[in-house]
DNA sequence: CTGTTAGCGCCTTCAC
DNA sequence: GTGAAGGCGCTAACAG
């Protein structure tokens, strides 16, 4: 009984066709007043609800958005995730999440396997290594909208959503310098120029220098593994530099946190000695003892951002193949660890 | 052309019926190696694809499940949906994921969608001020496995995957006694009466005073606000205390980090006069100057052993109406905090 | 305004 | 071994 309802059991209760039924229930214009009334009732009665499968089928939507990321776990996708089904969930779409584990091969499959269950759109982050470039075609070729959020693959017809990291890196350097910093090292990652996102940031960072007539020392930049050991590493390498700097500018919160450490193990005052800003706004930076300083990627509104590009493509036929690129400004979260 | 195969497409080419290259393509005992071999081929060629909707609309199962958590940029909720994940997906499982921003009136909501989206089964974490059952006891009617993670609801024929809270208040407790502290405070959050799993730490706390002949003090038990600002008020009412307590367990790593603040600020050194011990295993804690001792409450697992519990209900449907309580024991983490 | 018909794509009897 | 027919639940023509 209360299994399932369906528009025939309500059809034959009232002794009318199911088409009637599904008029009523949808409130068609040319339905009679007082069968949508009856309906209704019946329906309510019967504990009556809309199968979206089989609208689904019969429609070709089925009302989902694939969305894939790295990881589910990280504060970073996780924001965007919510950020996108805070903006999609109201419009009826439901988010089917998928993982890669930043491997390629789970990427194919799992691209593969929304497309069978016929997703109206997919928003992805790409792989660290992502190579193939086919699939994401097939993507495209199905006429489903495709955004990408944060990383990207140039590819005519998708959309996306990313962050102005030129920008992020500039506001904090000139922070710094405002902050009355000169000296400032960049810590960056091993190998950044071959990403594009470290090269924007180095750039960022020169040209605040730049603006601001102070000189670009190559020696400043410091190149170091993405994790605390980097840090330390890096801030090791601080102490064997001619002059000491007064600031640092990392890439990451998470180097920035190892050379903290290593910092104020050597009885180097932060932010008197050193100011110091990261980049990400890792979750930790604010619960600190000294809060970090660091650049936010707003993941919420880039999520909110890319689900409301793709109901703006699945809204507009006509801009279905048209890709729009949404760049979005960053911002600088002061606290403690570069304020004098 | 690459919009959409089906197997009228291949049939069509083939000369056969569909039914045949549906069997075919699900490797039917009952049909000849050929016709397989033919069938696969031109399925590649023409880059057919299994539309899981409409195989969804007539099995009745559409190989989604649905999973509602508070928010999903919560790291603790974040990790139970990756470990529900991870366990699910290799089963040709996808995951929906709904939000309730701890909202009942959401919570409805999504049970509903979810349910009109025919899931198989529903993963859930309730709501702080769920009150109503109804809802729940709709999806058991339908047959639909209904499994709660971390925050449930007592209700026949509904599983759990929860923490024993009893046990890592102990374990916290008894690691504190073992590194010398005998007047132990325990943080608990305003009116925690009315809350299950706070009334379980409590208990878990004063069993472990009781099996090391400590006898416990309801002075020490102090009930704050569970953030930051309740910590510090909280860590206040400790310099008020007329015997200085020389270790802290906390139902809340936030409401530990804010008493840690306030007490460095009044010169009180971390372990050495305090050693102390917070519950969640925050991201935050780990990243601290000095590390955050914690009470790991297993996200992971618990997502994992949730899907599990679904996996097994749904493969057995005589166990479809057997409820399974998995309680999972958490793990203390012992960082610098408490190490003396 | 309402009923009839057909079909979304697939699978599963039931014949042959 | 394979084909034909029917149906999962719904909606969109097309009639009337």
């Amino acid at each position: 009984m209360s299994d399932k309802a369906t528009i025939y059991d309500i059809a034959k209760k009232l002794n009318i066709s199911a088409a009637t039924v599904s008029r009523a229930l949808n409130d068609h214009p040319k339905t009679s007043a007082k069968t949508k009334k009856r309906v209704q009732e019946i329906a309510l009665e019967l504990g009556y609800e809309q199968n979206r499968l089989a609208l689904a089928l019969k429609s070709g939507r089925s009302n989902n958005i694939g969305v894939i990321v790295p990881r589910i776990d990280i504060n970073f996708f996780g924001s965007i995730i919510r950020g996108i089904e805070d903006e999609l969930y109201p419009k009826g779409y439901h988010i089917i999440i998928c993982q890669t584990h930043d491997n390629e091969e789970k990427e194919i499959q799992n691209i593969n396997a929304l497309l069978n269950a016929q997703v109206d759109g997919i928003i992805t982050s790409i792989t660290k290594n992502t190579q193939d470039v086919s699939v994401f075609e097939r993507i495209l070729n199905k006429n489903t909208p495709l955004i990408f959020v944060d990383r990207k693959l140039d590819l005519k017809g998708a959309s996306s959503v990313t962050l102005d990291d030129f920008k992020g890196a500039y506001l904090a350097t000139q922070h710094l310098i405002e902050q009355g910093c000169t000296r400032i090292v960049h810590l960056t990652v091993l190998n950044y120029q071959a990403v594009d996102i470290y090269k924007k940031r180095l750039k960022g960072y020169k040209q605040a220098l730049e603006d601001n007539n102070i000189s670009f020392d190559e020696a400043l930049v410091l190149e170091t593994k993405n994790d605390l050991s980097g840090g330390k590493r890096a801030a090791q390498n601080i102490f064997k530099l001619k002059t000491r700097p007064d600031g640092i500018f990392s890439s990451s919160d998470f180097m920035l946190l190892g050379a903290i450490k290593e910092l104020k193990a050597n009885a180097v005052a932060i932010p008197q000695d050193i100011a110091v800003v990261g980049f990400s706004n890792e979750p930790f930076t604010k619960f600190m003892e000294n809060p970090i300083s660091s650049v936010d990627q707003c993941p919420l509104k880039m999520g909110k951002l890319a689900a409301k590009v793709f109901l703006d493509q699945i809204n507009n036929p006509e801009l279905l193949k048209v890709e729009k690129n949404v760049i979005l400004a960053p911002k600088l979260k002061i606290r403690d660890s570069s304020t004098r």
